[in-house]
RNA sequence: GGAGAGGUGGCUGAGCGGCUGAAAGCGGCACCCUGCUAAGGUGUUAUACUGGUAACGGUAUCGAGGGUUCGAAUCCCUCCCUCUCCGCCA
């Protein structure tokens, strides 16, 4: 959420941003309803004004023991006006809250201007693309010929796009989970946590997934909860509402958590395999900082998830993403892309995002800078570090051998007890 | 699920119709004093919105939302959350 006298004073600066982003909100009654605000308000406050000192009047005459009975009167009178420009002021604002609240951050000046996924900049490759002498399967085959996902049972008791690992299967995802987790505590200085799975409608709006996008979220409408479509929600507002000092910053998280995503909208689109799932598993990083910080705090980022990849020796490259393709929430954006031999596509296992003091407006995260300092917003970041399942993608159709087993990334060996998956 | 207690500033914690934006303490800041120096004294110290070039005003805020009243932290209603006890359950 932007500040509302900085849309005031950034107007053509918000709408430039909702155009380059194609975003379709429309900003044709902010300055009209703002001022429509700031009027009733200037009325109202008056009133009010002379309604406290008139009551103050009557307090002493009654103390006096006189008669205020006059007084009275004019204050009931008073007061039934200020009830109703109250009601006025109410309507505005809440018209100024849905518009408010739907207006995405603004692009951070490195962010480029583009109009579709296409003008996506690619910042840098890593790892070689390796070239086979047989054909590389896709990951599915070599899921289900090795019986480390049951794609069926998924479906049968949760529906399509619900998958079950099975086997040294599930057993590879906990070795990611836990070697990406030890990764990003002990070299990288995160602290672990395990946050909640479910969320309440605050937590929600919090990140920024509300109000905006709430068809995307698994909801329970008994009590008004949400799945969680990222660690992202519950870790970031953990701190929501709070004030920190100076010295607590930086502040570093990660979790693991799995993530709930209805997917609206992207029905028929990779249904095979693991490519997009209703429900996966993800290891995030979030970071709290001073926002003199924040640009450095987003590159040592990038370089903490693209860890992950390099350390699991799979070819990737880095999107720094157009003003069309980034997330509502963010400044910023990079993509993390890893190449799957058998799909021949680039698979986003990572966004790494910086939010400025969109989601800490929202969720209300502020800091003191020094101790009688002004509070301050602080800046929120996060990262995937990473996806699970297109990670696995990677891993099954990079590492496949000709006689349908698949080398074990050397770092996970220690995690699954073995070096060769057949 | 049942019974009770409670939610107040950066923190602890009083207040229970007008003199309370809010006592006191802690913490912070400024100055002063001091041969007891991790001591003492004095002052100061909330946030948001809004008007104003500013100085400085106005309004709101005591979990959230309604209501009663000239006036609500204080009374009434609804909801949320926390704690204790009981029940149930991993």
């Amino acid at each position: 959420m932007l500040d509302l006298k900085f849309i005031r004073d950034n107007f053509d600066k918000v709408q430039e941003a909702v155009t380059n982003r194609r975003d379709s909100i429309d900003l044709s009654q902010f300055t009209s309803l703002d001022a429509e605000r700031r009027e009733y308000l200037a009325d109202v406050e008056t009133l009010k004004a002379q309604r406290n000192r008139v009551s103050q009047e009557i307090a002493q005459i009654k103390k006096e023991k006189g008669d205020a009975e006059a007084k009275i009167l004019e204050m009931r009178d008073v007061g039934t006006q200020i009830k109703e420009l109250d009601e006025k002021i109410r309507q505005v604002e809440d018209a100024l809250y849905q518009i408010q609240t739907r207006i995405p951050n603004i692009p951070h000046k490195s962010t480029p201007v583009g109009s579709s996924e296409a003008d996506n900049k690619v910042e840098k490759s890593w790892g070689e693309i390796r070239t086979f002498d047989f054909e590389a399967k896709p990951h599915w085959e070599i899921a289900e010929n090795l019986g480390l996902i049951d794609f069926e049972g998924g479906a049968r008791v949760a529906g399509s796009s619900f998958v079950t690992f099975t086997g040294r299967g599930a057993k590879l995802a906990r070795a990611l989970i836990n070697f990406m987790i030890d990764l990003h505590v002990e070299k990288h200085g995160y602290t672990e946590v395990s946050p909640p799975f479910v969320v309440n409608r605050q937590t929600m709006f919090g990140t920024g997934q509300l109000p905006k996008f709430e068809e995307d979220l698994y909801h329970s409408d008994l009590d008004d909860l949400f799945l969680i479509p990222t660690a992202e929600v519950p870790v970031t507002n953990l701190l929501a509402g709070k004030m920190l000092s100076g010295e607590q910053l930086p502040i570093y998280y990660t979790a693991y958590t799995p993530c709930f995503r209805r997917e609206a909208g992207a029905y028929g689109k990779d249904t095979k395999g693991l490519m997009r799932l209703h429900q996966f598993d993800k290891v995030e990083m979030v970071k709290f900082v001073d926002p003199e910080t924040s640009w450095d705090e987003h590159e040592k980022l990038l370089k903490d998830a693209e860890d992950v990849l390099q350390a699991l020796e799979l070819p990737y490259r880095v999107l720094n993403l157009c003003t069309a393709d980034i997330g509502f929430s963010a400044a910023k954006c990079y993509d993390l892309e890893v190449w799957a031999m058998g799909v021949q596509r680039w698979l986003e296992v990572s966004s790494c995002s910086n939010f400025e003091s969109f989601q800490a407006r929202r969720a209300n995260i502020r800091f003191r800078r020094g101790k009688s300092a002004k509070p301050e917003y602080v800046h929120t970041l996060n990262s995937s570090g990473l996806a699970l399942p297109r990670t696995i993608i990677g891993i099954l159709e990079n590492y496949q051998q000709p006689d349908g087993s698949v080398r074990v990334p050397r770092v996970l060996q220690q995690f699954l007890g073995t070096d060769v998956l057949k």
